[in-house]
DNA sequence: CATGAATGAGGTTTCATTCAT
DNA sequence: TATGAATGAAACCTCATTCAT
């Protein structure tokens, strides 16, 4: 069912004791840690067993490899991403148009911007290759759920609510990232929101048929 | 105004000979190559070398490590797109929004999508660390070149010209990387340009204030 | 009589209880398979105890170390083999020369070709070193029971026994190998018993004397 | 033409400069002395690159890994005493049988116990897997030898030429590898090549039929 | 100037073995 | 007694960089 290549990227074990647990955890938390405070380029496994407190040895048991590693610490990281995404349209279904992008909006930069650091590292860590399939699939699972939103809108219709999505989602990601990578004038820091809701809305309503125009 | 670190990533020598230019060029284009080929985790000075069809120690004598390699690679890239974006709109001065946008958009992703292949490879050179501030660079050349065409437009002002530009630019930036990332459906490549003009002439409508409201 | 170093790969305990005897077995068992599955260089403790269905822990208390456990698997081999040529040894007392060598050929290539992967399988056990000295006492064994029979054959007496008993036995593992491990035409793997046979016989002839010549 | 395994174990590179060919001889006779001198579980790439006075990284781009380089070891070996026997079987041609056998085992024998040492700790190389189709080759070489001087005898012709090359080379080397694995009493060590003599033309003589039996 | 052989620190990964539970 | 998590020394191998030729 799972193709070897993917399993060289899932972790090793279920561990069964409660010092494993521990354990697992400790080495993915040291993980992210070392790769705040070290950078990509000096995450090492050494390093990373060491901040956890224990030998690579007991990393390798839990963790194949370095890759799986990485993986794990992404996973998560898109998977709450897409989580709050999904939360967002959920209770947005029904609601205006305006109100679900002031919703997802919200959200989405809310995940992104809890935890900043976390989120600079991971775009290193999404760039070292093998990882571009798992990014596609949080989008792909974020382009379902904002699909499923907007086609509950009552003031508007899309023609092509594909792209309509595709679009809303990437232009929100666009300025939240380059925001969070550093380029940006400090008042557009404070203000993303807002202007991602202004962004967003003025482009859906663009693309979007009035449900009733005769009314 | 450089730091000794930001000097031992240029270039070594600025090569006068012609035979220098020429191997400097192989070298360039070696680097391209074997990062489309073989990825950056594979991307080694000797191989380089090899590709460029020239030893390491010349390699060396020009490029004073591998990271000056990369910049340089990177440089000219960033270059180009800050050159067709800077092009664009030097042409769309005094011209309306409208054509503005449509422009800026079009010199844009075309720079961008001129060679795929290459474009894709450098988001992961990009990432290699050390390399954020050449992107902030290039975003901020592009920034000043939009806010100096946006202001000359006929048909609108902006109250805070720094956050619309990083909008637009941004905005741009982040469907046109999904794209070619290779998140997107086929409709949206298709119609990626006339969805980033929707999407920007939206915004941009939306936060300009029409210059003579009475008129 | 036995150095420390000796007793070290001995069995860690002399199973009593029943259960001890089927772990014991199914260590012994495992290691066979997880050889002939795996390979000598991917034969790991953990590998073994876990196709055993066992801890390591639990294999570390019968076998203090990953050699004593492969002592334990080559011994019995080289037991087998070694009680197969006993056996057709005994069996050929007061025999024929003619039938002596028929007897133990035929003894000793079926106890090795009766499991030929288990035979091939060890070849590599006994590389491992250490191992040097069972193959040795083994084959001491062989010779005294060879030499014994030899000594009684009606037919032939041999002047120098040891020498003559030597090249026996080493006659008949010389073609036996080479067909185990492959290099040997299909046809040899047929006839490889009856060749040995001829082999054998024409060379105890040789140098034998008759016992009574005169009359 | 080769195939990436094939590949894999031949040598890295073909050195150009004078400096390498000594690198890459040093590197080779430090394999077999570290061979020697610790055997084999204890010869590590670290270990041979020390004693050949070079680095590691030195060793690596001339053996691309460390079974390439016992790989080299062996073949030089096995080569040697193929060119041994080829060389004995060329100078028998159309000699009489026995002369045949005695040339043959003379030269093979004289091959292996020319340096003992070597020959013992190739065994062991040899049982590190992936080399079986080395001894195979040697193998098949030292038979068409073989066969092609047994093809001339004027005294003897041969049913089944290829069983009987096999069984006259296997022959040879049961009782030899006995001999220098350790397991013969010292009148064989000495008798060696006498035995192997008798043992040999014994064999031949019984299978082969005699060229014209009338005359 | 060009070459490419040499360097060696440093990275990833394995695995025999121990010991607290 | 059985378990299996933890250990960590040690193996293999890479690659940016230098420097004698």
């Amino acid at each position: 069912m799972k193709t070897p290549v993917a399993n060289a990227l899932k972790s090793r074990k279920t561990p069964r004791q409660a010092r494993s647990l521990v354990t697992v955890e400790a080495v993915f938390e040291a993980t992210i840690q070392v790769l705040l405070s070290e950078g990509m380029h000096r995450l090492t496994t050494t390093r990373v067993a060491d901040r956890a407190g224990v030998s690579v040895g007991t990393l390798y048991q839990y963790y194949p490899n370095k890759q799986s590693l990485l993986y794990a610490v992404l996973e998560r990281h898109l998977r709450r991403v897409a989580e709050a995404v999904a939360l967002a349209c959920r209770q947005q279904h029904q609601q205006a148009l305006a109100s679900m992008v002031r919703g997802v909006v919200t959200g989405f930069v809310d995940a992104k911007t809890h935890d900043e650091e976390e989120s600079r590292a991971l775009y290193l860590v999404a760039a070292e290759l093998n990882a571009v399939d798992l990014v596609r699939d949080a989008s792909k699972r974020m382009l379902a759920v904002i699909s499923s939103m907007l086609a509950t809108a009552p003031d508007a219709t899309f023609v092509d609510l594909p792209v309509a999505s595709f679009m809303f989602l990437s232009a929100m990601v666009g300025p939240t990232r380059a925001v969070l990578e550093g380029g940006a004038p400090t008042t557009v820091r404070q203000a993303l929101c807002e202007q991602l809701v202004i962004l967003c809305d003025a482009y859906l309503r663009r693309v979007a048929s009035p449900r009733d125009a005769a009314v």
